[in-house]
DNA sequence: GACAATCCTGATAGCGCTAACATTAGCAGG
DNA sequence: CCTGCTAATGTTAGCGCTATCAGGATTGTC
């Protein structure tokens, strides 16, 4: 006769063995760990010592499958180098905090396909709850978000058709909206500076709904300058310095984000253009990154954090509301003429 | 007699679905959908038909469970907001992208028992592997690490003694060749800028090494101010401006990041300050963010794209090395003069 | 003292999948 | 037509936990 179970010392800890060490049954030692039932408080302390000597770490997949219980929430986004999504994430988390839930991030660089892969791959997991960015989706992946049985929200933008919930700001509207204000300042040559990115439909958007602000006034956009990759900051100031070369009467720059706009901005200041008397400039975002410039850049912020607070709500069910879903959250971003645009 | 199973639409599909519509055991479903052993392309194709028909999303837990086996990698660091993590996280992954790995990350804030906590959670998921940041983790958490059974790899910094394998930079020796430098280049009343962090261990040795390279010159610090939260770029200006309404004599500032740098640098220009020649200041990081500023600030990259990539190999057990375990891979960060100190 | 109520603990049966082995089909060679 | 193989598929037994229900103590009530 062998000894039953020679001690591995190498195996992974189960609770068997915090049930072994301090001389309970499996499912007391599961109770003591989850706070969940009746334990009393002498045998509740001998589990946690025991557990607590051995270094016991609970395997939550056992734990999850058994219990179909999932603290995660998918958290989709595009990227995470232009401080936009930190931002969200910020919101995101600290409205999870105190929930018990924990959001994992996917990152989809702005691609449909990298998005849906990212998607299949969150919801074998069996997350509590998706929240994702944009309302455009693969067809499979919009499939996948209808028939996965948890909330969803769709975050950023909400001109479209949300598949469950949605909180974000009109991106066609801010659009719309800078385009007023830049006339209503009086400037009428107006050039537009962004990225090369088919699938930033919120970008899109923003440039359509700023030509239709435009046409409105009877104006029609005079340049545009696109690129694609590199430093930000360093890209704005070789467009700006390429549409201007190109169309020297421009009297205004639209920028697709503050970054650019900031690159601009130095490249201005730079050249000794009167800013913005001669020339006006604008971004989109409200970086607070950016703060420390020595002009500060008319902008738009995008509500980012209270869109993550907002779409952590809807996921944790603590919308004041009470609604169960399909939600639809409409934030309006303040424009901040900063001053980069003349005093109308 | 009733129907066996009513169909409910509602419920969550499972193999058995799958394995039900195509005519086939689970087990040939599962190996499909794995692409593991032997299927004739027969059933493969009528499996994967149905599969999609169904919409059918695998249940990762289960098989996690059932296979001891977990594509997962944490990624534990302190923070998103300030590029050099981001971009660490390109690193890894761009090199996990290949192997099937998928990286989890946790943000501790530089939070000793936040990262315990942290860590705690993703080993409760089993993980393949596990890279964090820092060589510095409270007791528990390096219990944990060490009797978690998987490769381990700490990141950003090897002055210390890392638990299994160790990717980084020695900040010390950062700290101290600055110092050098800037002592070359014939600067000698140096004021330090940092963050107010006791727990961000690489800033404090850079700084020591600092202080010693200077020692080794007869040198002392001539001031120091330090800063906790808001706009990095913003408060550069301030403590800029402070530290040298304080002490007017300095001839050269260290900055601890170069985000706190390039506000300092701005302030400096718009005051009129020449720099280099009256005043000399350098950062630490190398963010690609501020190339596009009008003069370019004297930094230290801190090889983080390459942290990143070696990391992942390990976990990955991809380097060529063929070694197991325990490996200690030291990248070495140059200086970039930049446009703000003077030529020696 | 019988009975119920309350508290605490344990036994049992899965969760949905995969490892490992068992079985069957298909086919070449004698 | 049987043996001996390989290729394709199926069967069985868990993975480590938790939901659920079934007790055994202990207490209170009439």
């Amino acid at each position: 006769m062998t000894k039953p179970t020679p001690p591995d010392p190498r195996r992974t800890l189960t609770l068997r063995d915090v049930s072994e060490a301090s001389g309970v049954s499996e499912m007391t030692v599961s109770r003591v760990l989850r706070n969940r039932g009746d334990v009393s408080e002498t045998t509740r302390e001998r589990v946690l010592q025991a557990a607590r000597r051995l270094g016991y770490v609970p395997n939550k997949i056992a734990g999850a499958l058994a219990s179909q219980r999932v603290n995660l929430v998918g958290v989709i986004i595009p990227s995470m180098s232009n401080m936009v999504f930190p931002e969200v994430m910020m919101g995101i988390s600290e409205t999870l905090e105190d929930t018990g839930l924990q959001p994992v991030v996917g990152i989809t660089n702005y691609l449909p396909e990298r998005e849906e892969s990212v998607l299949y791959e969150m919801l074998s997991w069996r997350p509590s709850g998706v929240i994702i960015a944009g309302l455009e989706h693969t067809e499979a992946a919009r499939a996948m978000l209808e028939t996965a049985g948890i909330p969803i929200v769709e975050i950023m933008d909400i001109d479209g058709d949300p598949v469950d919930s949605a909180v974000g700001i009109s991106h066609r509207r801010a659009g719309l909206q800078m385009a007023e204000a830049i006339i209503a300042a009086g400037y009428r040559r107006i050039g537009f500076l962004g990225t090369k990115m088919p699938d930033d439909h919120r970008a899109r958007k923003r440039l359509e709904g700023f030509r239709e602000g435009l046409g409105r006034a009877g104006i029609t956009l005079a340049d545009e300058e696109y690129y694609a990759g590199g430093s930000a900051l360093q890209k704005g100031r070789e467009m700006t310095e390429a549409i201007l070369t190109r169309t020297p009467d421009l009297d205004f720059l639209y920028y697709s984000n503050d970054m650019i706009g900031a690159g601009g901005l130095l490249w201005c200041l730079a050249q000794g253009i009167d800013v913005p008397g001669r020339l006006g400039l604008a971004g989109f975002n409200g970086v607070e990154l950016l703060d420390g410039l020595p002009r500060r850049l008319a902008t738009m912020d995008a509500c980012r954090r209270e869109i993550g607070i907002h779409a952590a709500e809807i996921i944790a069910g603590k919308r004041p509301s009470g609604v169960i879903g399909g939600e639809r959250i409409e934030l309006f971003p303040t424009l901040q003429p900063g001053d980069t645009i003349r005093k109308a």
